[in-house]
DNA sequence: GCGATCAGGT
DNA sequence: CACACCTGATCGC
């Protein structure tokens, strides 16, 4: 949950992500994106009554957030309230106060967050200064660098406060896998499992409420198989990621729910109840998306720091554009429901994202090119001051650099991951197993196949709360090597199973993690503890599997034997693990002894990265200190070593 | 009955 | 415990 109040100190009459408590007094609301947690009071009595008499309000969004949100009746009263801006496109807005007639004004820019569709980050330009609201998200390297609106020259503009989500800020979440890398691992595991029989399906176990559509558009178009899903209505007029989904449950890939899903999943049955008609039964495997996972092993840290211009390289091109999921449909650049249901919806030039289209949206002012009074560049060097969220708290001004990691992906393998299959119906005897070499995905495999992305490809993640990860690019890659980066970035590349057993029909259970090998990071600056008003940028998306094994009734869920693949992809990273079913019984006859828990069952030797140095304590300390009495620091252009 | 909060879960 | 939810119990209106 966002710590954030909803006020940012420089513009305390708007609102942004929370709707509760002071911020019914706002003059403007706005939504970064659509997850619950970011939209706390949205659609409580009060705010209602507020609207009712307070005309001149308005809640400001992306057109895909709108949409989003207007797809459920609990928000239709938001309807003739909600105005859709364009992203990238500077715009104009007055903040009235409806009680003194006061009227101050404000720029704001909505910038593509790749957190999950619909989400934004918001640039506010005006008299009090120039701020950025990060909101939940997750941008590949090389992105930041890439949008104009950030930039004034070849600099980043002259940011005062930027208001972030610092959730993987941490050393721990040092090495989150890019979106590509977790996507190439999961493609491969699910290959390697639907294409064994008809009978093998994968469950995609989706915890949020969108972020995964990333995922699900790549995996329908690998295997010609739409995902299945209790609902699309939200996505009806989003023809890239409709496309891709399907209510139908006769597939072999699904992101179907159900408030006891994982009771299914232990049963080797999926949410939507579906069986097969010939009695032969399903074989199951999970996947289950989370950024989180990766910071849960206990593991080492390895934190590179270094400092890097806020420069835009122009050396580099910049070939790979934005291309966010969710593109509408719609006519011109009027946001408006459905037009043609069916044309020719997969058109690439309705994926392009859209790029300075005036909104044209009565009282608003979209300004091309923005106004000038803020928009300096920062003379001299390059600075970025991060302010904490917290109206009362005096902001931190960082006259520093931008945290900027980079990677580098080298290949290290990791040594082989061995897996062993048991196999043998629910109630065999562990004496009539037999090993099958069986084709249980391999997650090693999978995974070391990413690292043959070049180096440039990496995509790096900025942050972002949690897996969405259908803004974010497309499977590119982006270059440079210098360009500016708000956060880490994490890669990985280099898969590792730890073996496992585990079974159930034939289950087995192999555990594999998908380890970042290396990344380069520039210097980490850790925000967060400054308490958490500074939270900020840093999002990846684990993905867990679990391969189940059939049916097992007595199964207990600390008896399975499971085995954790972990890979990460979609919103963020992902990590999977994958799990098998195995009762304690089997367990016991089995004698899995190794196996623990998905967690430590994969928490196996992570690498670090070569040439990643780790900040000492004492340079952390500091720098916490310094955060935390609000004291300016000013990272100097050299590395830390490493240590720890 | 609804909302908010808390506890618990994945 | 972050994530982003969900369910259920309790309390207040």
């Amino acid at each position: 949950m966002s710590s954030f109040e909803g006020q940012m100190v420089e513009y305390p009459a708007i609102s942004i992500d929370r709707f509760d408590r002071q911020n019914l007094m706002a003059r403007a609301y706005f939504l970064s994106h659509c997850h619950k947690d970011h939209m706390k009071g949205l659609r409580a009595p009060s705010l209602k009554r507020r609207l009712e008499c307070s005309l001149k309000v308005h809640l400001y969004c992306s057109p895909v957030t709108k949409e989003l949100l207007l797809t459920s009746p609990k928000y239709s009263f938001w309807e003739k309230r909600i105005i859709a801006l364009e992203i990238e496109t500077p715009t104009q807005i007055s903040l009235i106060d409806e009680a003194s007639g006061e009227k101050e004004e404000v720029v704001v820019t909505l910038l593509p967050a790749g957190h999950c569709p619909g989400s934004v980050m918001f640039l506010f330009q005006g008299n009090n200064g120039t701020v950025l609201y990060t909101g939940d998200f997750r941008l590949a390297k090389g992105e930041v660098a890439r949008m104009e609106l950030l930039h004034s020259g070849s600099r980043v503009k002259d940011i005062q406060s930027v208001y972030l989500d610092t959730t993987f800020c941490d050393p721990k979440y040092y090495q989150i896998p890019s979106r590509m890398e977790c996507l190439n691992g999961i493609l491969e595991l699910v290959r390697s499992w639907i294409t064994l029989s008809p009978y093998h399906v994968v469950w995609l176990n989706c915890k949020a409420a969108y972020g995964y559509e990333y995922l699900f558009t790549n995996l329908s178009e690998e295997f010609g198989t739409q995902v299945h899903v209790n609902k699309l209505d939200m996505f009806k007029n989003m023809p890239d990621i409709l496309h891709h989904i399907t209510m139908d449950r006769h597939t072999q890939i699904h992101a179907c729910r159900h408030p006891r899903a994982e009771e299914f999943f232990r049963w080797n049955r999926l949410p939507c109840g579906i069986v097969s008609k010939n009695g032969t039964p399903l074989q199951v495997i999970s996947i289950k998306p989370s950024t989180m996972w990766f910071g849960e092993r206990s593991r080492k840290t390895n934190v590179i720091v270094s400092l890097k211009p806020l420069c835009r390289s122009f050396s580099k091109s910049t070939e790979t554009k934005y291309k966010p999921l969710g593109m509408l449909k719609r006519a011109r650049t009027t946001y408006l429901e459905s037009e043609d249901e069916d044309e020719d919806l997969f058109d690439d030039s309705q994926l392009l994202p859209l790029r300075h289209k005036i909104p044209n949206q009565q009282s608003l002012q979209p300004l091309l090119p923005p106004p000038k009074p803020e928009l300096q560049e920062c003379p001299g060097k390059p600075k970025l001051s991060i302010a904490s969220c917290r109206t009362d708290n005096v902001q931190t001004s960082l006259l520093t650099n931008f945290i900027d990691c980079e990677e580098s992906n080298s290949e290290d393998e990791e040594q082989s991951e061995t897996s062993i299959s048991f196999h043998g119906d629910s109630n065999s005897t562990p004496l009539q197993q037999e090993e099958l070499y069986v084709d249980t995905p391999e997650w090693k495999i999978f995974f070391k196949n990413n690292a043959d992305i070049p180096d440039d490809g990496s995509e790096n993640l900025i942050s972002s709360t949690e897996a969405g990860g259908s803004q974010s690019p497309r499977l590119f890659s982006d270059s440079d090597g210098d360009s500016t980066h708000i956060s880490s970035q994490n890669s990985s590349q280099s898969t590792h199973i730890s073996e496992q057993e585990s079974q159930g029909w034939d289950s087995q259970s192999d555990t594999v993690l998908l380890s970042s090998q290396e990344r380069n990071c520039g210097d980490f600056i850790f925000l967060n503890k400054s308490g958490s008003q500074i939270r900020g940028l840093a999002t990846a998306c684990q993905l867990e599997q679990n391969i189940s094994g059939p049916k097992d009734t007595s199964a207990d869920l600390k008896d399975r034997a499971q085995d954790v693949n972990t890979a990460s992809v979609s919103g963020g990273a992902t990590t999977v693990s994958c799990e098998k079913c195995a009762n304690e019984e089997e367990k016991n006859l089995l004698n899995l002894s190794t196996s623990v828990d998905s967690q430590s069952s994969s928490d196996f030797e992570i690498p670090s990265t070569p040439d990643a140095e780790l900040p000492k304590q004492e340079h952390l300390q500091l720098l916490y200190a310094k955060l935390a009495t609000g004291e300016s620091i000013v990272i100097e252009r050299k590395h830390s070593t490493s240590s720890s």
